[in-house]
DNA sequence: CTCAGAAATTGGTCGCACCAATATCTTCTC
DNA sequence: GAGAAGATATTGGTGCGACCAATTTCTGAG
């Protein structure tokens, strides 16, 4: 009762890793099967999961061509590299990239909602959001719980700007983050701090201005100051 | 000879467009192969890619369940999403949502940038980068090239970070801008001025400094804007 | 009415056959 | 001997039928 699992992580890992460098062939599908101990068609569910990510292209009579993830992948890929760096004891720099990411929507969206103020009932959305977080906090809810309801906050913003496209950009972003239980840890060393600075975004929401968006900005911009140090110095022990 | 592709995209499309709404049941994997005429194996091949996509979760003895792809698929969905607002003539809201997370990353980078500068060999992928896009703009060259280019010097900035997860972000924003061809045609409706903010953005590398990241930060906002009017200036026609 | 167990439903895997596109080798021509 | 046209082998794509595993639904005993 072999899985498509680990034909798919096997695989997934090594072009990751760089083990399979662009341009190269994958052993034909039926080679593979054999090598897994699987059927063809379990092996070609993981090859097609591969393709799906742009890990792989498939070409028919010919075989399957590694693909350069880094000009052809997108963001789904973040949690698997999130896993493999978190083996590899390297996450202080994918950790620094997501939440610059993160900081850099998060500051598209205060734009938009400058321009465009959100009717209250996003605001209120927001609000709830705000108040679950706090009260998750007062309860010393884990790390996992708070990071949920911190996720829900950003995610109440977001959609109160009514732009698809934004919240499919973080989406992955935040599977990535919950992939780096100390970077999780991290950003929750301090829940207090963090409610602070959703009520301060969320006071901002109240009446925007485009003078504010600066001052939002560089508030989450030393919050995540604030998460590397915590993070770098919980590396050393 | 029928292929996975019409029972991919019909399901995909109305997953997207509501027709399927979250928590709904898809039809059993036997009764879609009937309705499309094909084999079971093949819609199996087009449910995985939605299943891939965030868009159903299989659920063994259950059925497939509609997911809500607004809170768990990634951006890989925008070019789905652009091509089925082309056919709507509604590209306007996602085209300005699209010009607004690529200057958020972008943004994002200044930072990167401004605090970590560049080497010179990145630096100078850059300026290539610029040449080529300049070269292709005396040519005259069409607007997918154009795109291309621009594309590249963009990457080629992102990659001066040495960032996996920026790049990741942006490459499925630019798969989705490409399957608008109004937007395309907006963004390079004036190309030499397109040369002239990479020019700038390029003069601040050579010597990155964080005052000057507003400056370019506007500089691209004020180019977006221009693309929005020159994009809905072409709807009445 | 409740609940345990049987039956039906449904996704997951297997094995084999065949088709279609590509790659490689063979053979013929010059 | 070099190049080109055709034959052969390789390899991904699809079809068919079967069985397994998880879930749901039906059935009947209490």
């Amino acid at each position: 009762m072999a899985s498509a699992d680990p034909c798919f992580f096997s695989l997934r890992d090594a072009i990751l890793a760089g083990t399979l460098a662009p341009g190269d062939r994958l052993p034909p599908e039926r080679q593979l099967a054999d090598r897994f101990g699987v059927n063809r068609v379990t092996v070609r569910s993981a090859l097609q999961r591969l393709a799906a990510q742009s890990l792989v292209q498939p070409r028919q009579g010919s075989g399957y061509v590694v693909q350069d993830y880094a000009r052809q992948g997108g963001p789904e890929l973040l949690p698997g590299l999130a896993a493999l760096a978190r083996e590899q004891g390297q996450t202080g720099a994918l950790a620094r990239d997501l939440l610059l990411v993160r900081r850099s929507l998060a500051r598209g969206v205060l734009e938009r909602l400058a321009s465009e103020p959100p009717d209250d009932a996003a605001v209120a959305q927001v609000e709830l959001a705000v108040a679950q977080l706090a009260a998750a906090v007062a309860q010393n809810a884990d790390d996992s719980t708070l990071a949920d309801r911190d996720l829900d906050v950003l995610r109440a913003v977001l959609e109160a700007t009514g732009s698809a496209a934004l919240l499919l950009c973080l989406n992955p972003i935040a599977s990535a983050l919950l992939e780096l239980p100390r970077l999780r840890r991290a950003i929750y060393a301090d829940p207090a701090s963090n409610v602070v600075g959703w009520r301060a975004l969320l006071a901002w929401l109240r009446s925007p201005d485009p003078d504010g968006v600066d001052a939002i900005a560089a508030l989450l911009a030393a919050r995540d100051e604030a998460t590397l140090l915590s993070l770098s110095s919980e590396e050393t022990p």
